[in-house]
DNA sequence: TGAATACGTTATGTATACAATAGCGCAGGA
DNA sequence: TCCTGCGCTATTGTATACATAACGTATTCA
């Protein structure tokens, strides 16, 4: 009887909205391809009011874009548009870490964090990384820059970071074992864990110029990521450009 | 014939819409309240398929908020959180001069900003300055701002400034009035047109860091400004908080 | 008298039927 | 052979009907 609520548990919206991200991400539906409502239908198993809420609320998310004689279609996004959308992120996340560090953070309040820094730190001390290792990386570098943003209190920065983080963490991909293949990568996760033990440092004596700093920083390691993975391209080509964003920002 | 297709020219999920913020942002619709489906359908005159559609969207503008029993309720702000908003999109805004600056930008480029900015000059040689003028400064001021934020041509950055602005600028309201009553409000504009035009002399000669600086100052002073409105708040106690975020703003 | 439960009403979530429009194809004429 | 116009089809936009869940009220029992 369990087994079937599971089914129930979620509203239909969500489910469909669930689905068709997938669908965008994992590339079966490519940029600049229309999407059909009917086609979202029978993919979905949602009827076809619940589909379009879930496609509205993509559209919103900058997923899609909306056709103007109707209906939707998946974005494009060109390199620029990934590394400014990358940028964009540092930014915010830096003014996060500034106003942590300038309203204060207790001891408490930071635990998770080094919790996160010392399991990070565990995954790197492999050379080179494994592929699993790599993906564990990603979950725990998503978890850490989450629980920063956190630290802000602040409602409405919180909830900017979790827009402009859409495309740079909703996706699982294959991206994740073509970068983990590039040597240079190593180099790049032990840089990035340094900017995070810095940010932590900088929060905890309420330098917030600092804190602020050296996000924008890990922003500038990102973008630089993102070339270096653009150079490697061949494993790449047939990956969907929300796939790309999702890595270079890890 | 033409009169009647005005009504069928916009769809009805935009026409719920806009008529949907302009009750919330009039303060028809309070902070804290719920909105009734259909309710929405009869000020509307849409029927409850785009009425929903429009209360999604408002939900993922910000301006609404879900109700984990269902519905949606008008979206209330603290004082902290207003401010954190100004200082977020000044943040994104600094980001944009940068941009501007950085990947250069033509004279003529330049041009409609200084229209801008000498017909705000033209307004603000009036002291004290009148209701009209103010109500002027304020379209000329968002005009401008909205102008700079293109310059950036990153549409990524456009489209986050813009939805970190559906509560700075959406609203025409009473609380202009109220602010330029305050004998303090002709000083605060003359040094936000200072600002104006430093940034506008910062992007002609590509000084990238020198832009975003005073697009940020340009936010902390966004910032006295709404808590100097807010010890003056005699005139304000009625109006909606998305009304506050609009004059603090400009 | 107070609290708890049951029932009824109301509002939201979902599905589907209907309408309108845009795009495409075919056919006919120049 | 190409261009144009008409018509059809497919898909989206809108409306409404149905189902379900939540909230409020009233009644009953302790």
């Amino acid at each position: 009887m369990a087994e079937r609520e599971v089914d129930r548990s979620v509203s239909q919206t969500v489910k469909a909205q669930l689905a068709l991200r997938d669908q965008i991400l994992s590339g079966a539906l490519r940029p600049g391809e229309r999407i059909s409502e009917l086609q979202a239908v029978e993919t979905t198993g949602a009827s076809r009011t619940p589909v379009r809420m879930a496609l509205v609320r993509l559209e919103e998310e900058g997923l899609l874009e909306a056709i103007p004689s109707g209906g939707f279609m998946v974005k494009a996004f060109s390199e620029r548009d990934i590394s400014d959308s990358i940028e964009l992120r540092g930014t915010l996340e830096g003014l996060a870490a500034r106003f942590a560090a300038e309203r204060g953070v207790s001891a408490r309040e930071l635990e998770p964090l080094k919790e996160c820094l010392a399991a990070i730190d565990e995954l790197l001390r492999q050379v080179p990384i494994s592929i699993e290792a790599f993906s564990s990386y990603v979950t725990l570098n998503a978890r850490f820059h989450a629980l920063l943003t956190e630290l802000s209190r602040s409602p409405p920065l919180i909830r900017q970071i979790d827009r402009a983080s859409a495309l740079p963490f909703a996706s699982p991909s294959g991206f994740v074992m073509a970068q983990s293949a590039l040597p240079e990568a190593q180099q790049i996760l032990i840089i990035g864990q340094e900017h995070h033990r810095v940010v932590i440092d900088a929060i905890e004596n309420r330098e917030g110029a600092r804190a602020e700093a050296i996000m924008r920083e890990h922003a500038r390691l990102a973008v630089r990521n993102l070339r270096l993975a653009l150079r490697n391209r061949t494993h790449l080509d047939l990956l969907p450009a929300l796939a790309l964003i999702k890595t270079a920002t890890d």
